[in-house]
DNA sequence: CAGGCATACTCGTATAGACGAGTGGGCAAG
DNA sequence: CTTGCCCACTCGTCTATACGAGTATGCCTG
């Protein structure tokens, strides 16, 4: 059993009313802050810790998953416990959707992991009609049945967000939007081919912690919320001609919004 | 010890390899799902669960931190666990800083609270000078000291909201700003009456998992991440005025923002 | 030298038991 | 009836142990 590196983690407070697996972890916390454990570094064993601190392995555990739920570290099976490396961040612009990109004909998430140098990818894509759920029909303005465009969205192989467009089946049914690939400038330049100007967006934003679902589909680590943006695009009819639902690993984006000050 | 109300659980299947805390963690989250546990409801006791499954506590233990990582229940020492209600969320409109608001006097957070009809306070005001971070002195645009505003929302005695404006010194010292109630319009308003009319707004947002001072000053429940906004005020002249650094509880907020098409 | 296996180390899961501390209800004493 | 205490029930913390399964390394065998 190879012993600690010295001076990294200081001792227990006995008299402390604070519980011992919380002081553990909160040592643990400090030595990554301060740095004395770098980005993608192995912590001590459970065993060290165990040695360590004179504890039994399910208090140095119980540390552990305190800063699981932080989100600082990551257990790897047969491997340890490491600082979890805060990624690389995609920046969503609020002028994503400007017309001026459509009009070059490229999807704006292609576009902008072009500019960040990364390499996108779009899978699993689902397209069909469905029954609308309460929500998506109140946002449609009262809709039965939607066509329904279910895509998955991945960044040099890490999925991303996860993401739902519902359409009017009166405006989308028989026309290319029902195609698994709508053609250059995406769903939003074949709306406006169908005399549906866009005028423009709503956004609406919560954060939350994954269903398990979704910490399958965005292979997520633990202590990592989510991102739930639902965009509603309404036409210069003043008609909402779709609502995309979007889910987005939290520890991937940063979304950006410029505001006029009127 | 009074028995479990029949069907609401089912049994465990020895030969799945899913790990038995993690079938009645599924069964638990099933029930809550299916509204047979209603919000606020007590779920049965850990030594219920024991009972029913034939398991040690320690594995009935281990399913309630799932769910209470997933943000789906919270425990109350001494009571038991409940199933988390789904607290009334908080809108942050995209024209809460319009200008006419402003003119009305209004503090955004106070009149938003207000059309909700609910009771806000501010609290913990701190003003003071200080070194900028690096961050905040990147958006001012190289500034070394700032003046910094602190402060915490509540809704309803509810802590909801923790931000510190900071503004370069040249702009705030001796200012009305720089006192602990900036006036009628709150700090925007001064500024325009400063000179520095302001043109548009640029917002940052960020979702993870918060810091143990965070849960302590929003009092967060565990599984509640919180959302972190960043603003930065830009008047006519292009000049970064002000840099408001937000943290929201997460369960509280919904953020909405509008995009136009251009 | 190459391949495969043994082994040690890692975390994952589960059991059983102990004591502590917060909560609330019922009972007994005033 | 009211007050106060006790007790049962709740979750919180901690120990000790056991076995399983994934990973990496080095040695041994062919």
């Amino acid at each position: 059993m190879p012993s600690l590196p010295s001076g990294f983690l200081g001792d227990l407070d006995p008299t402390s009313d604070r519980a011992v697996f919380r002081q553990i972890a909160d040592q643990l916390r400090e030595a990554i802050d301060r740095g004395r454990f770098k980005e993608g570094e192995k912590l001590p064993s459970e065993a060290e810790l165990v040695d360590h601190y004179g504890v039994s392995r399910m208090t140095v555990r119980n540390s552990f998953s305190v800063l699981q739920g932080e989100g600082l570290v990551h257990a790897e099976h047969g491997k340890g416990v490491f600082v979890r490396p805060r990624p690389p961040v995609r920046r969503l612009a609020s002028d994503r959707f400007a017309r001026r990109h459509r009009e070059q004909g490229k999807a704006a998430f292609i576009v902008e992991a072009n500019a960040a140098g990364s390499h996108p990818q779009v899978d699993s894509l689902e397209v069909k009609e469905e029954k609308a759920s309460q929500d998506v029909s109140t946002r449609l303005g009262s809709v039965r049945r939607v066509l329904a465009r279910r895509r998955r969205y991945l960044l040099d192989g890490r999925p991303v967000e996860f993401a739902t467009s519902y359409l009017p089946l009166d405006i989308a049914r028989g026309t290319p939007i029902a195609e698994p690939n709508p053609g250059p400038g995406g769903i939003y330049a074949r709306l406006e081919e169908l005399g549906h100007r866009l005028d423009h967006f709503e956004e609406e934003i919560r954060a939350r912690m994954p269903s398990p679902a979704e910490v399958k589909t965005l292979r997520l680590a633990s202590g990592v919320p989510v991102i739930h943006l639902i965009r509603t695009a309404f036409d210069t009819e003043g008609r909402a001609v779709e609502v995309c639902d979007t889910v987005m690993a939290a520890d991937a984006y940063v979304l950006s919004y410029q505001l006029p000050a009127t």
